[in-house]
DNA sequence: GCTATATTTCTATATTTATGGAAATATGCG
DNA sequence: CGCATATTTCCATAAATATAGAAATATAGC
């Protein structure tokens, strides 16, 4: 992954409403929430919402499908994924300290 | 963490320039660099650079030394390594795939 | 087609963030 | 002290981002 791209996936993410429903995402189950669950889960107007949603979507952080009426959106751990191993490899190189405490680093 | 924290720390890495500075150091030595020489490298205007590294420094990711005229600024991985373990606790919750290219994650 | 519901887009506005020159401050040396 | 260098602060300005009501669009059931 190149800067740009990891900037774009930090950006999306360092917004607290963002977070909050990225958040929202992992914890619910793989079928994902719909927009207004969302909203009203977390008390964010549905235009908000909206854009917010845009943002994590455009940065590829969640995915968004269709049901009846509803739009569920979902996490896309893959890009969390390529996003934590960036900043393991690019902002923790050789650094023994990074990250031991929740998960090993024996292959770096 | 709580997410405010967090958002504070991925504010501060969200932005080209913060990045950049923020993986020069972490390839430099435990010396640090100098303001100077980020300034030099990077091709930043003094002033603007001061202005990220406040941004860093607020967030508690680089550190900074006086020594003699310099001023070093150092990353401190350990608010990387939070931020890390935040986004793979709260972020990928669960997720099997989460990481495991990079680190394992048997641990959680 | 009409109606109700879900979501997005439009629009205006407010707020935050970024940029960089110029001036100010700090440090060390002779 | 006077001077050179390093860095920051000040300031004005520009640009990007966030907010939310209102209108528009999409979907499904009757």
């Amino acid at each position: 992954m190149d800067t740009k791209s990891a900037v774009i996936l930090l950006s999306s993410l360092a917004q607290e409403a963002r977070l909050d429903i990225f958040r929202a995402l992992v914890q619910a189950s793989a079928t994902g929430l719909s927009a207004g669950t969302i909203a009203e889960n977390l008390g964010i107007p549905n235009s908000t919402l909206s854009f917010h949603l845009k943002e994590l979507s455009h940065a590829g952080l969640v995915n968004a499908r269709q049901e009846s009426r509803f739009i569920y959106y979902s996490a896309n751990y893959e890009a969390m994924n390529d996003l934590l191993a960036y900043l393991t490899e690019n902002c923790c190189k050789g650094q023994q300290s990074c990250s031991t405490d929740t998960v090993c680093n024996t292959q770096n």
